[in-house]
DNA sequence: AGTTGTTTTAAACAGGTGTTTAAATAAACA
DNA sequence: TGTTTATTTAAACACCTGTTTAAAACAACT
């Protein structure tokens, strides 16, 4: 076979045009056209649109969610074994480092950051949940590690910051360096890398913000 | 004339729906359905599908805006008559706060709040370069006056974090206080104003966060 | 080569979309 | 009051949507 085959090109397709366009404004038939494959297809490999996004979603966050929760892991069993809590900054990078490394990983990727960055508040059920029903588990291991990082914050005001940590690294996930507020007498957009230091360090003050 | 008129029966069920369901989501035929209008009766008073969202956004934003700027314009002034620079933390609160009491003045203003929380990450161009033509120069504002408050921070960095606190913001005010990782053993979510309050101090930590 | 199972294809399906039209109604003003 | 403007209405327009069907093409294997 000298192409990839009609799956992985649907859903390589499906991820680009989800993640510029949004679910909603992607037809099937624009999806297919670009994909190269018969307007049919998507029902015949997937079973219907919904489930094609759910497969988009699956792809790539099973993965990472390994990776990231890896990765927590590693922080607090160290911690552990040198007796003493862990460090709340140490959880944030290994949650968001990974994030990183893969949305840099390849191109596809990029999109698909961009896909579930915009999940967490779309409008719609049927993407919301999808994402969510992934997403928690991972979401509820950090927050019980940042319980042991930061015992002098209360659990519902922990949680909070947590949310609030969410909407800054989704908004800047979708954003990309973009910069929505380009103009002309306006700072350039940082670099890659130097936007996401900055970010860290932002979620890292308003962490441990004073009560 | 003892019931509403039908251009504002229309405009709030769209902020409504908009702000529920998504832009795209919302068929005209459903909307004026609930709003007890005919199917025309949007074209007529308002042009067209996406000139009803461009009014909807006009209504509340620009008295919204015209508030803000205000608020913030008093916090410069009143330090420069001190001759001092701005707090960082008053420009902070001169945007959001005249923005949640916004929010609280009435229903319709919450969905309204949610719906322009979700424009600043919103897919298509359509609804974003809608909210952003409005938004951006009260962003630009707050800016500059940010920029005489924390010289010391370059100007592309204050930048990179007032895109943060902007994702935090939306976040917050799409998902209100519905909490996304309800789950048994998780904290209940904080009352409205505990919420906002920590918002507030979590964004003027991050602002202000070690370079 | 022939058969079996998988994949692709074009066409049709049933229903939804925003928008336009022209006639009917209501309101305002002379 | 009659006349003119403003609004409402039902119907049709042209097009797009996700999904299903049955026939065709391809693949693999005995």
């Amino acid at each position: 076979m000298t192409q990839t085959d009609t799956k992985t090109r649907i859903l390589d397709c499906a991820e680009q045009m989800f993640a510029r366009a949004g679910f909603h404004s992607t037809s099937l038939r624009k999806l297919t056209q670009l994909a190269d494959a018969n307007l049919a297809s998507v029902n015949y490999h997937f079973g219907s649109k919904e489930a094609l996004l759910q497969a988009v979603i699956e792809r790539r966050l099973l993965p990472l969610n390994k990776i990231r929760h890896k990765k927590i892991e590693e922080i607090i069993t160290q911690a552990r074994e040198q007796e003493r809590p862990p460090a709340a900054a140490d959880l944030l990078q290994a949650f968001v480092v990974p994030t990183l490394e893969f949305r840099n990983s390849s191109p596809g990727a990029q999109d698909f950051i961009a896909l579930i960055g915009r999940s967490l508040s779309e409008p719609d059920e049927t993407v919301r949940h999808c994402f969510l029903s992934l997403a928690l588990p991972i979401f509820q291991f950090l927050f019980e590690g940042l319980r042991q990082a930061l015992p002098q914050i209360p659990a519902a005001i922990l949680l909070a910051r947590l949310q609030f940590i969410m909407g800054t690294m989704s908004h800047v996930m979708c954003m990309g360096n973009l910069n929505a507020f380009q103009k002309p007498d306006f700072p350039e957009a940082l670099e890659q890398n130097v936007l996401m230091d900055q970010m860290l360090k932002f979620i890292q003050a308003g962490l441990e913000a004073p009560l």
